[in-house]
RNA sequence: GCGGAUGUAGCUCAGGGGUAGAGCGCCUGACUGUGGCUCAGGAAGUCGCGGGUUCGAGACCCGUCAUCCGCCCCA
């Protein structure tokens, strides 16, 4: 037999899957709306240039590329990508697009992205990404109302526990500086760091050790991350350590009053992988799921490497996928998603009555039902077990006494009671019927 | 990219060298204008794929692919 899955990380999203990601996707858009974010689209294909570099050496070996085509294809080479993330398509977006865009632009985008990383537990090949993004300030009301606007979603959607991690990438520059760690071991440190809540302060000396950290270094380096974590006062930070220190306070003192507060949590120790980010960084995490919900922060320099022009920018990012895993692990749907093709089946007793059912089923949609007609004369209890087993309400029986006094019998499957209508008053019987089941 | 586990009927799984199994689902009938309950019957699997060992392989060995769990990284 032929392979019939979907390629490796891809997967087929059935009527169920796609009810439950649209509410999430429904609620997220909702939430974004009402801070004042616009939607914005952009292709699943950039040229690979526009990719490459952004996104440090692990994220560019994890580009999906695609080879030249045509006459090009024998050389090999590829020029085209698809897109690995929203938010380098955005920047060049505003790169391309500042003249019609706003002076402070405020946009949303919930897309697919696709990354060729090894599936795992909430994570995919194709994945979808809820972005909100602003461009144009560097005020730290920025960072916050992305806070806000993330608490507020994950709120929505019935998350109660969750964090909202908060770190500055130059107060971690400052902090490795002045713990005398060279620039050339800062990533690699920063790596190291960045799994402290996975594997322990131990694990973490440990790793940093291997990694070429001198020992009193990371001593130096534990004692500026507790100091942080008391808010103390830190020894040895530069001026922009002790600005981004202010920026982190200006960022909470903005979120104070909003559903961010309660969740925001400084942690010097989170660092992100992402190689554009500039400023304050963020991610959400719930208990449950090891990796983070979302994640996002300050890229000021970004769309300057596409225009030139520097637009400072700072965003969020909620992985769909990974929501909706714990929202499935936790039965956190509402009852109302589940599925249900029709509101009422009209089943005929022979092959005469099919056009009548069609018009019956016709005169119903109007009436402003869901409604399917099960287009072969089976035995009719074969028909009424299928209305059944897709869990739709109503059957509505067509047979030659009804079809010649212009009737229709309406099933009530759940209740197990039938009462016959005149065909063009059915409808609203049951809709009246739907209403008082609730 | 590395380590571990698992691939048997549509689904969940049992069988660990000698005739391919169960539960659920599906189909038919009891019940020729009515689903769920009950009863009787039925269909369905080259046991992930390729090689090897053996008189004989679903089982043992090698390879491969897929899935899951860790690691790495990330949404």
């Amino acid at each position: 037999m032929a392979r019939t899955e979907p390629a490796r990380g891809m997967r087929d999203f059935l009527p169920e899957d796609v009810r439950r990601r649209e509410h999430v996707i429904v609620v997220i858009k909702r939430v974004y709306e009402r801070y004042g974010f616009e939607p914005l689209e952009t292709p699943a294909v950039e040229n690979l240039e526009t990719l490459l570099g952004k996104y440090g050496d692990e994220g560019n070996q994890l580009i999906y590329k695609i080879l030249k085509r045509g006459e090009g294809e024998a050389s090999g080479e590829a020029d085209l990508a698809l897109r690995y993330d929203l938010t380098v398509p955005l920047a060049r977006v505003v790169a391309h697009h500042h003249a019609k865009l706003p002076r402070l632009f405020k946009r949303y985008q919930i897309q697919p992205v696709w990354r060729a990383d090894r599936p795992a537990r909430g994570r995919f090949r194709e994945f979808y990404q809820c972005d909100v993004d602003a461009l144009g300030s560097t005020s730290p009301v920025i960072e916050a109302e992305l806070c806000a606007a993330v608490a507020d979603a994950m709120v929505e959607l019935g998350f109660a526990e969750f964090s909202i991690r908060l770190n500055h990438r130059q107060l971690l520059t400052s902090m490795l500086n002045a713990s005398g760690i060279t620039e050339t071991l800062h990533g690699a440190a920063l790596v190291a760091l960045d799994k402290e809540d996975k594997i322990g302060v131990d694990g973490v000396r440990q790793e940093l050790a291997q990694r070429g950290v001198l020992p009193e270094s990371a001593r130096s380096l534990f004692a500026a991350i507790g100091a942080l974590r008391d808010r103390a006062p830190v020894s040895g930070l530069d001026e922009t350590g002790v600005a981004a220190l202010a920026n982190l306070d200006a960022i909470e003192t903005m979120a104070k009053g909003t559903q961010a507060e309660a969740r925001l949590r400084r942690d010097p120790s989170l660092a992100r992988g992402l190689s554009y980010y500039t400023g304050a960084i963020m991610e959400v995490n719930v208990a449950d799921l090891a990796g983070s919900l979302g994640g996002g922060g300050r890229y000021d320099n970004l769309v300057g490497m596409f225009s030139g022009q520097q637009i400072p920018a700072c965003g969020f990012s909620l992985g769909l996928e990974r929501i909706l895993v714990v929202m499935s692990e936790r039965g956190m749907f509402p009852a109302s998603l589940a599925t249900t093709p029709a509101d009422v089946m009209v089943a005929v007793f022979d092959a005469a009555g099919l056009p009548h059912a069609m018009r019956v089923a016709g005169q119903m949609r109007e009436a402003g039902l869901r409604v399917l007609v099960y287009p072969d004369a089976d035995k009719i209890g074969k028909q009424i077990k299928y209305a059944d087993g897709r869990g739709i309400p109503f059957v509505a029986l067509l047979g030659a006494d009804e079809i010649a006094k212009g009737d229709v019998t309406v099933k009530n499957l759940a209740a197990q009671s039938q009462q016959t209508h005149s065909q063009s008053a059915a409808g609203a019987a049951i809709l009246e019927a739907l209403k008082n089941r609730g």
